[in-house]
DNA sequence: CCTACCGATCGGTAGG
DNA sequence: CCTACCGATCGGTAGG
């Protein structure tokens, strides 16, 4: 049987991953190094290499953690059993939450999934779009109108508009907190969307598969 | 007096710019090569540094041109004189079109912009915070109790995030149009708009700069 | 003397 | 876990 690995192996993996995640947040995965990385850990580049196979590895950890934790928020959300409304609110305040404490790592997700290799780039577009269709969904049972339209996808792709662009200007430790924001961007949201006019369904039975987040 | 540039010199110009801002899109500034960008435009690199001084000031054209178009959208959509609804209608409309016939320099303004020089960065940024700021100006007319409560521009940047995220998951030649999706975007946010319960100013007189688009 | 190019190769640095 | 390196490829420029 294999020798287990050293105490403390998972924790400073975990470090590394945050590390890399900032650093390929800030420069860029392509002009982020592995020197640079090893030296923001604090260990040699030898040692980087003894917790990931490559650089590659690093891309495709921190995305694959990050949308792994994102479906998991909406299990979570799911699993409280709220109605319709309060269940829209649960999953806008829950992503909100989750990028504001994973800014960095989301970034990587939305910017640098371009160098997943096709079949990683594959899995996280199809748990992106997991994640998608239960906003849709969440969005289609307080307006039943959106899915004869077939606009369900595309309503919950500007919600998630509204929630994933805060990455570029909301800034923590500012005067308005992802908390405070919460309410707001669901007021404003559920709001539109009783109001708004949908046009007539495009063609009548073709629902299509949802773009990722 | 110096002899003018050739004829097509700008064509050509303008030509190599749009390539760039393609391969800089699809692959990153840092991965894209000088080389790949020559042979998509079909001329040697040599040729292509008769173009630009250099790789870095490729970026600084492609970002720089694409933030002053939309600083003239503002203008002319601004120059037409309409009511604050349909103006805002305009904006969104204006953006979203924009948005459809830019998405490459869109993409790179949003992810490359890092690697601007700390002076051309600036620049770029003052002309976003001009262009949200005329956002700011039309959602408070609209709302007047935004500007009492500070939060022009946090709801600005919401109803860019609606429009900007477009680029993530709204492709060309789709069912969905840019243009039967600006209604609904305006819809939407409108109907949020005027519902919307804004929490109490945080400090009676305190107005801050906008973050960039 | 200018521009508009080409084939070839430079110094430096990346991931591993 | 470090120093010392490798194969390759990068952005940028020489002469003509």
């Amino acid at each position: 049987m294999a020798r287990p690995r050293a105490a403390g192996y998972d924790d400073q993996r975990e470090q590394i991953l945050a590390r890399a995640a900032e650093l390929f947040a800030h420069r860029g995965y392509t002009a982020a190094t592995m020197a640079e990385i090893a030296e923001a850990c604090g260990v040699s580049k030898a040692t980087l290499y003894h917790y990931v196979r490559d650089k590659h590895d690093l891309l495709a950890q921190i995305t694959g953690g990050h949308v792994a934790r994102l479906e998991a928020l909406i299990d979570e959300v799911g699993a409280r059993g709220l109605a319709p409304e309060p269940h829209l609110r649960a999953l806008v305040d829950a992503f909100l939450a989750a990028y504001a404490s994973a800014a960095n790592e989301h970034r990587v997700l939305t910017e640098d999934v371009k160098f997943l290799a096709p079949d990683e780039h594959a899995a996280v577009t199809a748990a992106e779009r997991r994640v998608v269709r239960a906003f849709a969904d969440a969005l289609a049972t307080l307006r039943p109108e959106l899915r004869a339209a077939a606009l369900e996808t595309p309503v919950a792709m500007l919600l998630f508009g509204m929630i994933n662009w805060t990455f570029t200007w909301l800034k923590p430790g500012g005067t308005l907190s992802h908390a405070a924001l919460a309410p707001l961007v669901s007021d404003l949201f559920l709001g539109g969307l009783v109001s708004a006019r949908l046009p007539q369904p495009p063609q009548p039975p073709s629902p299509r598969a949802g773009p990722p987040a």
